[in-house]
DNA sequence: TGCTCCTGTGAACGCGCGTTAACTTATGGG
DNA sequence: CCCATAAGTTAACGCGCGTTCACAGGAGCA
């Protein structure tokens, strides 16, 4: 059901269905879109996708997968990279912003799509995001031990906080660079939430 | 198209579908749940629930607005009977860090289903929504003379953190009173999140 | 008693959508 | 030159779901 389609080999007609499918669901909801309208975005139509996945299904769990792997691998290297946890805080970051900035269709379909994932897909991508959260609350409780046992309830906090940046305005608004703008606020609110957080708790 | 149906006067199984509905709606999502579904959960048959409303649109869209106007009017009573400006805003963030606690399905519907809105109501949730923004706006500018320009997007970044409550674990996991932890915490957080982005703008 | 709403039921309709099937065209190596 | 394979097409199927319809029981009231 799955192996006559979707050939092995990574293709360029594969990823311009990625890039359309991620934006239509970030802008009308998994159930909101239908395959026509896909395929119309990439100039084929309707069924002329099954020959690069074996389903609507199957597109929603590539992008959720793929987002989740992404994220966590790179959240693995920054923290390796860095020097000790302040550092690797900072990269950290760094690093959920450009993406939250980036690619913004990516982060909406990751928290707002996991119940329309079949369920050994939907499992995989909780078990990704539960070990970046880890990751995250590792380092987090090493630069700010205040936390203390709200150190997994403030990651979530401020995750929530970083990937608001879809429901806000469009980026860049007024100023010629705003991306550059937004990514430091963005920076400072997360931070001082953690240190805010931190320091009077006991 | 609208008028046959939905009784003027207050039905307590209105209120009942309502809880219902939002709950379900929070779980799925609004075009992942049916209304046989719907009307099961209250204890009647699909078309039943056509005696109280007009459609399963006027649902989802009963609830939006209701939970607008109530984020409206209670933050603008708040503000009026804040002494200052430290007040409201205090006051704003108990109230809605209670509406984050207390309504957690309301809140998820509340940026997550507007898509999914019939025009006219579209439009008038998402005007209730601008003006509650401009209310919390008005007061952090007030608190945080440094926020400047970037008061509105640093608000859109707090509504996010404070609205992140029902992707996290379940409440009071643990702790005997983890609810007042937890709006301790968020209240600590979204303050030290704009006093932070307030500190080091010039 | 009989009339009228109110609230519910089950059956049926219509449509949209994901998926499959059958068929066509282009390409490229033997 | 030929044939296998890749990548499309249109037509059709099947099903689920929102909505409508025709009808029924019961409460309140003249």
């Amino acid at each position: 059901m799955a192996k006559p389609t979707s050939p092995p080999v990574e293709n360029p007609r594969r990823a311009q269905i990625r890039r359309e499918a991620a934006r239509l669901f970030a802008e009308r909801g998994f159930l909101g879109v239908g395959v026509d309208e896909i395929g119309r975005a990439v100039g084929i139509s309707g069924p002329g996708l099954y020959r690069h996945f074996p389903g609507k299904d199957a597109m929603l769990a590539d992008l959720l997968i793929g987002i989740s792997e992404r994220l966590l691998d790179q959240g693995r290297s920054r923290v390796d990279a860095a020097g000790g946890p302040r550092g690797a805080l900072e990269s950290l970051l760094q690093g959920h912003i450009a993406f939250a900035l980036d690619e913004s269709a990516l982060i909406t379909l990751h928290d707002r799509e996991l119940l329309n994932l079949p369920d050994p897909d939907r499992r995989r991508v909780r078990s990704l995001q539960r070990q970046y959260v880890e990751l995250w609350v590792g380092v987090a409780g090493q630069v700010f031990p205040g936390l203390g046992e709200e150190a997994r309830p403030a990651v979530h906090a401020v995750f929530g906080l970083l990937n608001s940046t879809p429901h806000s305005a469009a980026p860049g608004l007024g100023h010629p660079d705003g991306r550059e703008a937004m990514a430091a606020l963005l920076h400072r609110l997360a931070l001082g939430a953690l240190a805010a957080a931190a320091a009077s708790e006991a």
